[in-house]
DNA sequence: CCTATAAGTAAAGTAAGCTTTACCTATAGT
DNA sequence: ACTATAGGTAAAGCTTACTTTACTTATAGG
């Protein structure tokens, strides 16, 4: 699973600790997922898409997609 | 969370074991997930997603989101 | 050179997702 | 009444998500 969460945080300007903040986890859970060390979890995921006001889909790539 | 799943299965007239095996996971799973007892993780809810052509946030709801 | 801030990483622990086995209940058909 | 099929549930165990603490590296500014 592919993420956006990198480039949507640079054209914020925040920080890993920012995001961990927004999405209420810490910021190494921040960290692993950017650097798809694991999946975040459903409820996560929507946390994100909601902050980002994006889909899901247009955030986490499912690798077998393609 | 909560979800159509059961729903979508029954427009497909299928049994909870049928869409076990479609995602590839045990039938108690499918059964869990329903039932409201857990979120499926991100990976699973993609295959759920593929399998019905429906995006994510139509099949699953956040709770928080209103 | 020193300090501050951001990012990367690791170890140990808890919590949540998922499996297997197994049993129980409900419904429908014979 | 018997059998088959679908659904509900529970316990034990494994894997993955996430936390806390803590140390390291990289970059930038004084």
């Amino acid at each position: 699973m592919k993420n956006r969460l990198k480039v949507l945080r640079a054209e914020r300007d925040w920080t890993q600790a920012d995001l961990a903040e927004a999405v209420d986890v810490s910021r190494q859970t921040i960290n692993a997922i950017e650097k798809d060390k694991f999946d975040p979890s459903l409820p996560l995921a929507f946390k994100f898409a909601r902050l980002f006001n994006l889909p899901i889909e247009e955030m986490f790539f499912d690798e077998d997609d393609r």
